[in-house]
DNA sequence: GCACTGTTGCGCAACAATGCAATATATTGC
DNA sequence: GCAATATATTGCATTGTTGCGCAACAGTGC
């Protein structure tokens, strides 16, 4: 497997490995927002915030739309909401295996 | 959205954040596998490999099975290997973008 | 004991997140 | 045209995190 591919693939996964940013592809999965939208979600100086949206322009998760002196975002590329799943589902996962280890496992219960 | 939430799917994007333990993923997504298999495909020491697929274990994304000596990983949730699909729809997309910036893109040609 | 396999402690260099201040860009009122 | 305002970005310094190799260690089997 190509190496700049996966580079290019971690970069992408790279911009969404941030609580932060996560909560900004939620909040455009319901639709468009301008950055000034967003900000009193935040509990961040404005001048971070628009690093972070960069952050995911930069890769192409979201675009955006100039109007008058906003400009408002978009999803580009919805199915990394799809992605999400997969991530419950890990974490589920993991919360049962962690759960079977401390209440019982092979059933060697005391 | 609880930020809980976000904070482990953040983990869980994380953990996949890596051109490294994507490859890892990869090697996986094609069976069992155990760290001394993996080694000769990394150029780096054997610690550091240790420490990457330790964060995949870590998150939930792969299992590891003893076997004597040697530890055996695989893939516990492989719709991990879907993630890869939308990375790639994000990178085609935004290269396509980037084309059509450079040659044309409202057709203002020259 | 010895070889093989994998993990952990440590220090270092590179990177990422943040706030503050300064700046750019677009709109509005005069 | 020009100042004032609202929106968003960028430069800089600080702080915290991550990736890495080396060396030492731990578990397993002969």
């Amino acid at each position: 497997m190509n190496p700049e591919e996966m580079k290019a693939r971690a970069r992408v996964m790279k911009a969404l490995a941030s609580p932060v940013r996560l909560k900004i592809v939620d909040a455009l999965s319901r639709g468009e927002r301008c950055i000034c939208e967003l900000q009193p979600m935040f509990p961040m100086n404005k001048s971070t915030l628009s690093r972070h949206v960069a952050e995911l322009r930069n890769v192409g998760i979201v675009g955006e739309r100039r109007d008058g002196v906003r400009s408002y975002l978009r999803l580009l590329t919805p199915c990394v909401l799809n992605m999400f799943d997969c991530a419950m589902g890990v974490i589920r996962a993991e919360a049962k295996r962690q759960t079977d280890v401390v209440c019982g496992g092979k059933a060697d219960g005391a």
